[in-house]
DNA sequence: TTTAAAATATGATGATTATAATATATTACG
DNA sequence: CGTAATATATTATAATCATCATATTTTAAA
């Protein structure tokens, strides 16, 4: 066998990662896999050696940059100095930093509306991962997952809203309101 | 001159009307010129006579489609039975009717994040109509711009997540839990 | 009924794309 | 050091797209 073991699965994975953040920054219709792959290091050639077609690299990055969020996120929890922990996660996730910085935030506002659009494949893949935030979200705010759900919600809806406007006071009033109702939301 | 008076305006109209129903239904990207001069019973040929480039049509389309749902919405307000009118709007917003008809839905939680990377061009247009939908929300709701500004990002939120799941029931969760928290945020 | 301006259609161009076929390079192992 | 299996690169294919150039159709008014 030539190659070093784990050779290919390394470069996959490159792959993955290249494809998670440009889909992240344009869309996943608007990057190309030859565009991918010169973020790997590599051609385009060799990609269906790696993957049977786009959708499934969709898949795959969808799946890795939900669980690097909530990796994340988790962190941010757990190194929060003060109580209540989740009060970190709404500050991070609504933050100017995380808003301005599309290509290594969260895939959910950024690729929900492109992924309704999707294969069944890839559909499946975010509806777990959806899920597996959900859950971390709950859990963190020690809150039931229907608050969990809507705190996400309003979390999502915000970022999204503000990173389409123009207008940098309307963005930054867009978190700010965003996070009070999250916080409120925690608190009952 | 040749054809009837304010034949050009009205055929613009329909051009704009089909891309309007045309990119919430498949985004922005995914809709080609000719698919949408199809849709308004022309060919592909005479688009440039109407408009300068897609662009320009994606600036007109955002500003016919938020105009067109903020009426869609008064008139849900206007005849409600009962108080506070804003319930009409958010059941009317987070309704598995809603969800299921993207296509003549509200374009915030179908197209944000593309207008995100839109010419400024078309962002301006875009900020112009969310402020409006703000302002709307608010005055119905009898509430304040910044709890406005949550009411809308939960409303969004809640439909973008609801219609990315491949999961019906986790899809009416989701709308269940963005309505009650939407309904709890405005009465404080 | 003719006509000419205005609107629309047809056809072309050049770019980009996903994907496939083929050629070349790499390297663990004999 | 040679080799064969495996990765990667190069090149090809066929489709689609935005946009442009040109041809044809339409119809208000003469």
């Amino acid at each position: 066998m030539p190659y070093p073991e784990g050779h290919k699965i390394k470069v996959r994975g490159k792959i993955i990662e290249s494809a998670a953040q440009a889909f992240r920054t344009n869309g996943i219709r608007d990057i190309s896999v030859p565009f991918i792959m010169k973020g790997a290091g590599l051609t385009h050639g060799g990609f269906y050696s790696h993957f049977d077609n786009k959708e499934q690299l969709v898949a795959e990055a969808c799946r890795y940059a939900i669980g690097d969020t909530i990796a994340y996120l988790r962190e941010a929890a757990e190194k929060a100095k003060e109580e209540p922990k989740i009060h970190a996660v709404i500050d991070y996730y609504l933050s100017q930093y995380h808003r301005d910085r599309t290509e290594m935030g969260c895939i959910l506002p950024a690729l929900s509306s492109e992924i309704s659009r999707s294969s069944e494949e890839v559909r499946n893949v975010y509806t777990q991962e959806l899920e597996r935030m959900i859950q971390f979200i709950s859990d963190v705010g020690g809150i039931d997952r229907s608050t969990g759900s809507a705190l996400l919600s309003t979390m999502v809806g915000s970022l999204v809203l503000a990173r389409s406007v123009n207008d940098p006071a309307l963005s930054d009033s867009l978190l700010s309101s965003g996070k009070r109702q999250a916080k409120e939301l925690v608190a009952h």
